[in-house]
DNA sequence: AATACGGGGAT
DNA sequence: ATCCCAGTATT
């Protein structure tokens, strides 16, 4: 890319920015503490869904130490319903780190910043630009599929973003490329018409701009079939188990459940649940991951046996995991409401 | 270099 | 039903 088409680059798209740029919620206040949860809240997931959760979650954790004095369980609690709850523990873990390395405070220093759990090449980029003024290119999805088009490339690189940063406005430029690829450059049908790089886009002249960048062929998502117990007590309470601190769901709560076509009986017995009376099967449940598909297969039973019980009130306090978290709901004119 | 890791919105 | 996303950690 010679000097002269990058700046012409840089101009075009810092003019359209300046006229088109989202006015979300979370650009108002550039805070390191907020541009960090911002950040990881965003990762993967709709800004609309992130609104919420950030306000609500600032008014509980409202700085870096009231963070890391938190229990895990309400943090996770306050995730609830975002996905990808590793990122939750890796964001407490963090504030803990900076509570006793950094006096409290998010690092501004990018090796710092990337020692943080949770804090990977783009965060940091994004935290050091929008938060502290450095020159930065946050490297995302949009910049991946912005630059892959303007070059006419199967996939961009993290160095062709940095090349193109216009120095000293590196937080205006990484928006605008985002802006860019959430408004115009669109994944499936991009709106090159509306596009201030459009005479400039060899993608677009070689006629594949829409089909780049070239996507890895996936595999498809296996089915596990799961079976689930909505197991109360004789108060009407709910019986939540929680799952293991790795993996899928990582330390939520869950109704008792076993992998694998189990019966119910097999589902207690695997717990160590008593039944009292029938099993009554409820309507079959599919729920779809990333990776992997639950057909779920619940059943009300009554019981006892060592399972956390919980009333209504408890159950709002706690991190349930996605089909659980299905169930419960459905399931919460029934239960027990404290006095 | 692949894969695990959620959930919701757009098409 | 499928694709995609303000990615990161692990293997």
């Amino acid at each position: 890319m010679d000097p002269v088409s990058t700046e012409e680059i840089q101009r075009r798209l810092l003019g359209w920015f300046a006229r088109h740029r989202r006015d979300l919620p979370f650009r108002r206040d550039r805070s390191p503490y907020r541009v960090l949860l911002t950040e990881v809240m965003s990762q993967q997931t709709a800004a609309e869904a992130v609104g919420h959760h950030l306000e609500r979650f600032l008014v509980r954790f409202p700085d870096v130490p009231t963070l890391a004095a938190a229990a895990e369980q309400d943090v996770l609690a306050l995730w609830q319903g975002l996905g990808y709850y590793s990122r939750a523990r890796n964001l407490h873990r963090a504030a803990r780190m900076m509570v006793e390395r950094f006096g409290g405070h998010v690092p501004a220093d990018p090796a710092d910043l990337r020692a943080l759990p949770g804090v990977g090449p783009y965060i940091a980029a994004a935290i050091g630009s929008f938060a502290f003024g450095r020159d930065a290119a946050a490297f995302d999805a949009n910049a991946a599929r912005v630059l892959a088009r303007l070059f006419d490339l199967d996939r961009a690189t993290p160095g062709l973003a940095e090349s193109l940063l216009p120095h000293g406005r590196a937080a205006d430029w990484n928006e605008a490329v985002m802006d860019l690829g959430a408004l115009v450059c669109v994944p499936r049908a991009p709106r090159c018409a509306l596009c201030p790089l459009a005479d400039l886009c060899a993608g677009r002249q070689a006629g594949r701009a829409a089909s780049l960048p070239c996507k890895p062929v996936r595999r498809p998502r296996p089915e596990v079939e799961v079976t689930t117990l909505v197991l109360r007590d004789g108060a009407g309470r709910l019986g939540l188990v929680q799952r293991p601190s790795a993996g899928l769901l990582a330390g939520m709560w869950e109704c008792p459940s076993v992998e694998g076509g189990a019966s119910p009986a097999e589902v207690a017995r695997r717990h160590s649940l008593d039944l009292c009376g029938e099993v009554e099967p409820l309507p079959a449940l599919r729920y779809t991951f990333t990776h992997r598909i639950w057909r779920v297969r619940p059943y009300r039973a009554v019981g006892h046996g060592p399972v956390r019980w919980v009333d209504a009130a408890e159950m709002r306090e706690l991190p349930l995991g996605g089909p659980s978290a299905r169930l419960a709901v459905a399931e919460g004119a029934r239960i027990a409401v404290p006095k």
